[in-house]
DNA sequence: GGGCACAGAAACCAGTTTCC
DNA sequence: GGAAACTGGTTTCTGTGCCC
């Protein structure tokens, strides 16, 4: 019965998905979709709500298209995304026995649900979720000894930061190898471009959010005695990133337009421009504008699925 | 510009300590 | 006692510099 009703909201509230052609859905949707219904199980909702809960009917209209996305030799995934392999795999539908788009029963439902609330009591997976965020907060340590670092060295820096994306209507046709090739791109051209001639330090991240998708946060330094007009710099990054990514209409969002500089400005918070190394409000708002690329707080922003070996964090040595 | 070697950084994992 | 935080060792990747 309760089954029955499910279905019915399904019918209801989601015909935009089933008229979607297949493998139209953003790969971070889906991602994060079983993230969402795994989290409902860990928390101990009780049945009736996880099986009436959105992304439970979302995974159960576009089942497949998540299976697809299983790649265990080619990809890394969270240990919220590795639950769910666990629960399809103990129900046999990893071994390609499931992709004729029949609906799951309700007893493989519940089924489900228990192998995926099982293996969240595994200690590796609370474990996992613990050894994330120290690593964020690692790797923010490091940002700001590097940051700091930075300005020991020159006396004057023009920071650049921009977050690259894609646009809207193509997210989801962009996949998380997409992002790396273009990443690697843009840091191969970060070599070679004269644009680059006078950069000091540069770091990204990769993230994934509900809204943005996947999307890159990237900061420039560049020598304050050879660049002044940090607006334009950003402007032409941001243009090497289109052009880069114009298949997926590569789009960009620059910090260092007037507009947004003021708003810094007005909260005291301008941490990029040209920062001088006796300012030292400067300074400090520099380590926090560019420690956000590794603020362990975003945790709703980590990657859920990456190539196997790739890094989510860089910066240029 | 491409290939290669090397050093350092990021990620992973297992063990230990600390805190509630 | 269990969870969270931390440490240290290891592996793998990436940026850099050098050579051709």
């Amino acid at each position: 019965m309760l089954w029955q009703c499910c279905q019915l909201v399904i019918r209801v509230s989601d015909m935009s998905i089933l008229a979607r052609p297949l493998c139209s859905i953003s790969e971070s949707f889906l991602l994060i979709q079983i993230e969402t219904f795994v989290d409902l199980i860990v928390q101990r909702t009780p049945l009736r709500e996880v099986l009436n809960h959105l992304s439970m009917i979302k995974i159960k209209l576009t089942l497949n298209e998540h299976l697809t996305l299983f790649q265990p030799e080619y990809f890394d995934y969270s240990e919220h995304i590795n639950a769910f392999w666990y629960g399809c795999d103990q129900l046999g539908l990893l071994d390609g026995g499931y992709y004729d788009g029949q609906c799951l029963s309700d007893a493989e439902i519940e089924c489900l649900i228990n192998h995926i609330w099982q293996y969240s009591q595994q200690k590796e997976f609370k474990r996992k979720v613990s050894d994330r965020c120290y690593q964020a907060r690692q790797n923010r340590q490091s940002l700001e000894n590097y940051i700091r670092q930075l300005q020991q060295q020159h006396s004057r820096l023009l920071v650049i930061r921009v977050d690259f994306g894609y646009a809207k209507e193509k997210q989801n046709f962009v996949k998380i190898t997409d992002v790396y090739r273009h990443l690697d791109t843009m840091n191969r051209e970060r070599d070679r471009q004269p644009l680059f001639e006078h950069l000091v330090a540069s770091g990204w991240c990769i993230e994934q959010g509900n809204e943005k998708g996947y999307h890159i946060h990237a900061f420039y330094c560049f020598k304050g005695s050879k660049h002044q007009q940090d607006w334009y710099l950003a402007q032409e990054i941001g243009r090497l990133w289109k052009a880069i990514a114009v298949d997926f209409g590569g789009g960009y969002h620059s910090c260092n337009t007037p507009e947004s500089k003021e708003i810094y400005e007005r909260a005291n918070r301008l941490g990029i421009g040209m920062i001088h190394r006796g300012n030292g409000v400067g300074c400090e708002n520099m380590v926090h504008a560019l420690g956000y690329l590794a603020k362990p707080e975003k945790d709703d922003q980590y990657l859920r699925m990456k190539p196997k070996g790739r890094r989510t964090f860089g910066k240029t040595q």
